[in-house]
DNA sequence: TCTGGGGTCCTAGGACCC
DNA sequence: TCTGGGGTCCTAGGACCC
């Protein structure tokens, strides 16, 4: 069946990291959970439990020690091995429903239905949720809508309406206007901190507000993307379904330290593991670089806060992780300051070009073989890693002694991705037969 | 003591040219 | 050298997302 316009479903995780953790943990079914960022900072994924404690998105844990020792909080190190699999088996499992996926972010997933033989969508999305259930532990939400934003605001409001059972379909018309109107202008999908108060200055105060503005209007207030998004809340679709692999155009690899440092020697390690990375991710997404960049802050929290940044253009782009780590190495130091407390570090690579059009330069290319040579011997280490596991071979200067690796004091296993870590079942007898 | 990491797109304004 | 308008290209920074 062929329907008249587009169907966009939008399949979002609940509290995508918690619950992830809950899947081997049920024990922690209706406790407070949070998941903590790198270095064990702020929370990044909380429990319904502990929203209601009143934890903020991005509570620095410092600050919330007190509350989360009151209510016996449960506290994870982010497990981004384990949740990347989680992510995967979902979107496994939505690509056997159709082809036609985009995967937005590691907890996210929007589906074309528009060719899809579905007659009812509440009853299809009540399907879907069930089967992700079953398979994977996971509860997800999902919205179904004509467009990607109403779609987005459908399963939100899925999420936060316990009486539509994590479902909720857009397609019929008649009560849209009641679900926009509920919605805060803040929490539309488009719409953050800076042009919030400006649209409620306006008068503007929710969803359905913002769909009766006029697109000149829009356009004046929040440029060509806030005039799509107008048009999108009123049941046309502006944004395409981004499916097949996008390159990135950019990569970035950044870290706070463990603890700060004066040490060149702890900057340039880390550096050149980013770099390392970055080039992985690279030399993977088929492109060469032709710039590269570091900076280092000092910490932003404390006076005086300073940031440090510095570029360099490849003749010839890049993706060898010995380049790229020399490169990232001599930018250092030309910024190093030994009287200063280092508190984070990043490597980006961008301005990219495709691997297979790669022109070497020819007046800046004194060894016409050593581009091949060098492509080789990468080929050679990616191979190698792949078999053996990550960073089984790697460079000396990245020195996984790991002085500036980041905290992640309470992980938990990675139950899904490593033999050894494998959940353990226990056998209880019983002793009455 | 302790506040994450990784992206994309758009726009305003400067540099440069005719 | 100055005047002015108009166009393109590039870049930094803003704004948003998860």
């Amino acid at each position: 069946m062929r329907k008249s316009g587009p169907v966009f479903a939008l399949v979002d995780c609940n509290n995508f990291f918690v619950s992830c953790e809950r899947v081997f943990r049920p024990d922690l079914e209706g406790r407070p959970v949070v998941v903590l960022s790198s270095n064990d900072g702020c929370a990044v994924s909380r429990s319904n439990e502990a929203k209601a404690l009143g934890i903020p998105m991005g509570a620095p844990a410092f600050k919330y020690r007190e509350l989360f020792e009151r209510h016996q909080v449960i506290r994870f190190s982010a497990n981004f091995e384990l949740y990347g699999n989680m992510s995967r088996r979902i979107t496994e499992l939505l690509a056997t429903v159709t082809p036609r996926i985009e995967v937005y972010s590691v907890d996210e997933s929007f589906l074309d239905l528009s060719e899809l033989p579905i007659t009812d969508y509440t009853a299809w999305g009540h399907a879907i949720r069930k089967a992700i259930l079953t398979w994977t532990g996971l509860p997800v939400s999902i919205g179904i809508a004509p467009s990607k934003t109403l779609a987005k605001l459908a399963s939100d409001r899925g999420k936060k309406s316990p009486e539509l059972r994590g479902v909720l379909s857009l397609m019929d018309s008649r009560d849209k206007d009641k679900y926009l109107e509920i919605v805060p202008i803040q929490d539309v999908w488009g719409i953050g901190w800076r042009l919030a108060p400006k649209l409620r200055a306006e008068g503007i105060g929710n969803a359905l507000q913002l769909s009766q503005l006029s697109p000149r209007k829009a356009g004046q207030l929040m440029g060509v993307r806030g005039r799509q998004l107008v048009t999108e809340l009123n049941g046309v679709s502006c944004f395409p379904l981004e499916s097949g692999h996008q390159k990135p155009k950019s990569i970035l690899r950044s870290r706070t330290f463990g603890e700060d440092t004066h040490d060149s020697s702890v900057v340039e390690t880390a550096l050149a593991s980013f770099a390392a990375t970055a080039a992985f991710r690279l030399r993977r997404s088929g492109q060469l670089a032709k710039q590269a960049g570091i900076f280092i802050d000092t910490n932003k929290h404390k006076p005086g806060f300073r940031r440090w940044t510095k570029e360099t253009a490849y003749r010839t782009p890049t993706a060898d992780t010995g380049q790229l780590i020399s490169g990232v190495i001599s930018l250092f130091s030309e910024i190093y300051n030994p009287d200063m407390s280092y508190h984070r570090a990043g490597v980006w690579v961008h301005d990219f070009v495709p691997a297979s059009q790669l022109q070497i330069d020819l007046f800046g290319e004194t060894d016409p073989g050593k581009h091949d040579r060098d492509q080789s011997r990468m080929r050679a280490v990616d191979s190698l890693n792949e078999r053996f596991g990550k960073r089984t071979v790697r460079y000396a200067a990245e020195d996984l002694a790991g002085q500036w690796q980041p905290r992640r004091r309470i992980c938990s296993p990675r139950y899904t991705t490593h033999l050894e870590e494998l959940p353990r079942a226990k056998i209880i007898h019983t002793v009455n037969e």
